[in-house]
DNA sequence: GTGTGACTTTACGTTTACGTAAAGGGAAGC
DNA sequence: GCTTCCCTTTACGTAAACGTAAAGTCACAC
């Protein structure tokens, strides 16, 4: 049997509220089987909700995610429409090197910063006290 | 002289509304001189704005957005707040770090997805036409 | 049978980050 | 002097992403 998880087990593993994950669903981002009323989830809702959150940390609205979602679900279709998707992947992935460039200024910015507070911290514990 | 930008070039010059900018001065993020009523924004202003709009694109609210401007701007103080600050500048950074693991990630599974479409197009090619 | 706890739906509230409209001021061109 | 911009302030509107409260259901413990 393939392994399933209540909402609140989810919830808990990504620190997430039920809420956020009932309203992901709403948004059409996850859909989970039922039993009775209550929602079931499987490997694969565990991993999009995965991929939902990693979007959301790299600032991806969910409107982004759910286009990325789809693309990554849908693999099948005629030739030109799996150009376009392969088109569509080339343009998230410049997304995301301008994004890893961003990081590595800030990085570097960061880097000369903490060098002038040591400096600074140096120069004090050699001179003077406060 | 300095360079001064009026409100208008720095709005073109980073494609944002004017409406944008001041509303980042409302929430403390920027402070230009005024000549009469008009603002007038200085290289160091720019400098702001532009990480500003750094820290966006990576995801971060204005909110943290300022803390971290507030950091960078503020290496005066005792010994004890200089090590609070390189203490900031360390989170800061693996929080950084963290979103560098996220966006390879996506790169390596968007490599992946992208040969699995290449290898479908191929056999299509290679096989029946449509 | 009565809690207790986890789930459900419905619905209104809230924060963030601006958009947009209204009403006006000041300089520049004709 | 009038128009045309570009700027100003004030203020209400809005989309996104949930929070939160209300009211009910179901299974299980005691």
């Amino acid at each position: 049997m393939e392994e399933t998880y209540g909402i609140g087990d989810l919830a808990r593993h990504f620190d997430v509220t039920p809420r956020t994950i009932r309203f992901y669903e709403a948004e059409g981002l996850l859909s989970p089987r039922r039993r009775g009323r209550n929602r079931v989830y499987r490997p694969r809702d565990r991993v999009r909700l995965k991929l939902i959150l990693r979007g959301k940390r790299l600032g991806f609205s969910l409107g982004e995610i759910r286009a990325l979602l789809d693309l990554y679900d849908a693999p099948e279709g005629r030739t030109g429409q799996l150009e376009s998707f392969i088109e569509k992947i080339r343009e998230h992935r410049a997304l995301l090197l301008e994004q890893r460039k961003d990081i590595d200024a800030v990085l570097s910015e960061m880097k000369s910063l903490e060098r002038q507070c040591r400096a600074l911290l140096d120069s004090r514990s050699a001179g003077a006290t406060d």
